[in-house]
DNA sequence: TCCTGGCACTCCGTGGTCCTCAGTGCTAAT
DNA sequence: ATTAGCACTGAGGACCACGGAGTGCCAGGA
């Protein structure tokens, strides 16, 4: 069906349309591509490539443009994620060396991101979930009210203030502390709630309650916010494209967080890089952009994602050589604090 | 040389041009304004105002359109801050209240400016040096390390590692605390200098070195960070309407926080509602826009700024009334925390 | 003195026509 | 199977005519 020369036709018509933005005709295909045919043998390639749904002409007598299913087989069998070059490489080492948190860890990751690929960069916080406990504080704040902050081994810091404990007392406080670091510290996040269950029976019952409701926010806390946290950059660069969507609604897609953290999360391969094409996008007003995510994270443990938006029309392998090469560094200097 | 029919035409200018988006005709005028005077003397006066440099002509055969100065006029004396309507109150109390923590109530408050106002909406977090010490915690992390964690009345979590301290006894860190918190407690963040002056005296030699990197890294972490933190809404709102600037320009000055701290700190009078209209901004990007900003706080001490960016073909008056009332409505919600 | 109706003028935007041109599909020849 | 040749198609640009909104100015009236 689809001979070697037929792919290599799709292949030059998405190079050259990602190039110049334009529908690409047979006579431009076999001036710029070293095909060895003439234009109407390209011609009548393009025809079968667009019987079975891989190009598509915006008007009878103009050239041809891939279709989403065009993309996908170019991701798929057509394209090798390119490297970058050195300049680049420095680039990301100078940008992300030098960071004292991690917000300005994944602040510098997004905006890095972004203009590696001249596109939208969105980058999620290390998930909770994945990483373990270094420490539990709980501070009394005066009143029935007390301070928990919970610090993760990756950098992450997560406080909450519970309210209405009813008389806190100071020790009561010191014990509970200590009895959760020994309890937690150190554990996996995912393993606390195993880990503190048995904890409130080993508390003098006059505090019990104080006890009680302290976990139950600790618990609360680990599932319920763990992976809302997502940081953007570059729409600037989303104003130079024009989309068949309207741009408004990209850019209100985008405001919403969850449509974002959903995105990300449906990667197929785990710590693999994934390309989503145009409608493979379940949001209408994603259905002409192209995301690429990957996975990052410390040792094979992956923590996040990281992705970048942009029109279905974007250089895949440049930006998917991005994402990973960004992905990787973050591993380490995560990995390093 | 402008007698109040003449302001009175400039008044019908802006609105009209502000409903319409398009030159305003003297005909126009006289249809829509009950200004009792035939489009010839609206035309006369026009003519005035345009000599005075308060609207102008896109071309000879086209109405009229405000001027930034025609605008800047409009805004100090032709026009008064519009109250919101009931339904728009019970719109933000339902959205403000609920929110259960600083970050939660900063995110609420950004995206009800924007979608009060249809523009862009920016609220900075509460200024760290205005409020007052809740608590300060040492947490020893093991190795050389502390996390210290500074609480703030306002609900703020100021943390920092501070590495590289020599051996790290725990209970030196504890008295360490104590005194610190003994010291400043219950301080304004300015007074926290002088307070922690006469401290490192006071601590025995052996721990002095840890005790000075600590109070250098807790001063450090007051000036330098304290009001980096902005938030946005409402970027989409942008796409709907042209601007002379490309858009691309505004969205670049947006993403700059910098920018727009300068841009929020630049209110002549604090605890007012500030107006900076076209090329009053500083920013290239951003001459094409208007900026309203007020301050928020709890009593009479301002915390920081919100605002709202848009065109400078905007509505002011209503745009006015949003931002006042929400600035309002959180303070209240923060002196209710 | 100020306002108004009338009038000539200007220029934008629209719609129609024509033409060019890139690109196609088809057919016949190699 | 490939290619050259050719007729056909539709978008887009140039050109033009025209209607309409809006102006500036002037002369007459309150």
């Amino acid at each position: 069906m689809l001979d070697e020369r037929k792919l290599a036709v799709l292949r030059a018509v998405v190079e050259d349309f990602v190039n110049t933005n334009e529908p690409v005709g047979s006579r431009a295909l076999a001036d710029r591509h070293r095909l060895g045919v003439s234009p109407a043998t390209i011609r009548n390639d393009m025809v079968a490539l667009e019987e079975d749904g891989y190009i598509t002409q915006p008007h009878t007598s103009a050239g041809r443009v891939p279709t989403d299913k065009g993309y996908r087989l170019f991701v798929d069998r057509l394209s090798s994620v390119k490297p970058l070059s050195t300049a680049e490489r420095r680039a990301i080492e100078s940008f992300l060396t030098g960071a004292v948190d991690l917000d300005e860890i994944v602040a510098r990751t997004v905006r890095l991101l972004a203009q590696l690929t001249r596109q939208v960069a969105i980058v999620q916080y290390p998930s909770l979930t994945r990483s373990s406990v270094q420490h539990v504080e709980l501070v009394p704040l005066g009143g029935q009210r007390v301070m928990m902050v919970v610090i993760t081994n990756t950098g992450r810091v997560e406080q909450r203030v519970i309210d209405g404990l009813g008389e806190v007392n100071e020790t009561a406080v010191n014990d509970l502390r200590a009895m959760l670091n020994r309890a937690i510290a150190g554990r996996h996040l995912g393993d606390v709630p195993d880990a503190v269950e048995d904890l409130p029976p080993q508390v003098p019952p006059e505090h019990r309650q104080m006890a009680v409701a302290v976990l139950s926010v600790l618990l609360e806390s680990l599932v319920e916010r763990h992976e809302e946290k997502i940081v953007l950059a570059g729409t600037a660069n989303l104003a130079a494209v024009d989309f068949a969507a309207s741009l408004r609604d990209v850019l209100e897609a985008l405001e919403e967080n969850m449509v974002l953290i959903r995105l990300l999360g449906e990667a197929k391969d785990p710590s693999m890089l994934t390309v989503r094409i145009g409608a493979e996008n379940f949001h209408e007003g994603l259905r002409s952009t192209s995301i690429v995510s990957a996975d990052y994270g410390v040792g094979n443990q992956s923590l996040a994602k990281i992705g970048v938006v942009g029109p279905t029309r974007m250089d895949y392998p440049g930006t998917m050589g991005a994402v990973r090469a960004v992905a990787r560094y973050v591993g380490q200097i995560l990995a390093g604090q």
